[in-house]
DNA sequence: TGTACATCAGTGAACGCGCGTTCACTGATGTAC
DNA sequence: TGTACATCAGTGAACGCGCGTTCACTGATGTAC
């Protein structure tokens, strides 16, 4: 995966890092391919050298992305019971879009994720996805949870915190700081248990 | 607002028509004035008679379509008391984004609605937002809403629905069916609104 | 009702631009003996 | 350890493309008298 110190050093990592930092100043939309090699400081065809296309990189990062998420979501403290924890993984959720916000832009592009061969985005979200359910499956045995199939309630918790995401993103809540939108999340996924609890 | 028969009859309305369908076969990304005048079967500059360029013609898209959605929202019937209206504004919100895809879209990229004048989409999703305000307010002075901030509680519920809205088009559940779909947005909404009710 | 004129809504050619991608290349890095 | 060679990661010029926008124009529609 990593390319040892060579001419670049790490010219695939850079480019990936670069990709993030113009997204953020641009836009998901005018992302271009020479404007990533400038950032990197690197001629605009050396990325071929390490992505057979634009697609192919955007894939990657989403792929990164989506690798990103799970893995902080694995990181939730399983302390406190699994409703507590299930509130944990929703706040972490919108945190994670919050401190991330160039790649959760793009991972839910569906005409940028493109090509992917091999390791779909799919797979990659349903990996962020097993963990909610698995979270959702132990409330249940310990009979925490309201009736409900586990997809079920698994949607109206990820839908919850998924929109507010966005809207602190793309919405009308674009001008909250960081605080205000962790409070505000806190506070959306508070009501949000009371509908899933038994 | 509309021009009567002319040239062509009604330029403006046949190039904001077939924005929709360009957003919907190439996607909002690449939509370019050109093809939209292809598809109004016009000279590519002709829409230069109708907007100042191609960010007026999207905002102008962008407007129209948070007034439709606000309009859907008031045509909600007022009967069954005012948890049901909220639970049937909660479907309709969905369902808006389900039978207006391209537009759903256009109206939460805020890098396409970028140059507006006057009425501002802040604006007009602020009249959105209204309805839901207005029916929550009367909820809560029948005493059906649990304690809370009337903002706090209306954006636990946009953010619910709107989750889900863009899980069903942009997410892994865009492969859903209409009616599935539409069956799963009553469902969460039913959860949404056991975490609401007093 | 007819005519002269103004306005309005289109057309078609042309522009400059930055893009993604290809090509032939060069110089640096790694490797066999 | 030195040397010849293969490979690898970069460069710079060039391409074709479609875009948004401007320009001068033309023909249709509306209007004053």
């Amino acid at each position: 995966m990593a390319t040892t110190t060579y001419h670049h050093g790490n010219l695939r990592r850079a480019l990936l890092d670069a990709s993030v930092d113009v997204i953020a100043e641009r836009g998901p939309d005018d992302f271009t391919l020479r404007e990533i090699a400038r950032r990197a400081g690197v001629s605009h065809n050396a990325p071929y050298h390490h992505f057979a296309d634009k697609e192919a990189l955007v894939a990657e990062l989403c792929i990164e992305s989506f690798t990103m998420l799970r893995a902080e979501l694995l990181a939730i403290e399983r302390r406190g019971g699994p409703l507590e924890r299930i509130r944990r993984l929703g706040v972490a959720y919108v945190r994670f879009a919050l401190d991330n916000r160039p790649r959760f832009r793009v991972m839910w592009r569906p005409e940028l994720r493109g090509g992917l061969a091999g390791e779909t985005p799919e797979d990659a979200d349903a990996d962020a996805y097993g963990v909610l359910l698995e979270a959702i499956d132990e409330a249940r045995v310990a009979g925490k949870l309201a009736a409900g199939s586990r997809e079920r309630i698994a949607l109206t918790a990820w839908s919850t915190v998924h929109g507010l995401a966005l809207l602190l993103l793309d919405g009308p809540l674009a001008d909250k700081s960081r605080d205000d939108a962790l409070a505000l999340a806190e506070d959306v996924v508070k009501r949000l248990l009371r509908g899933l609890a038994a």
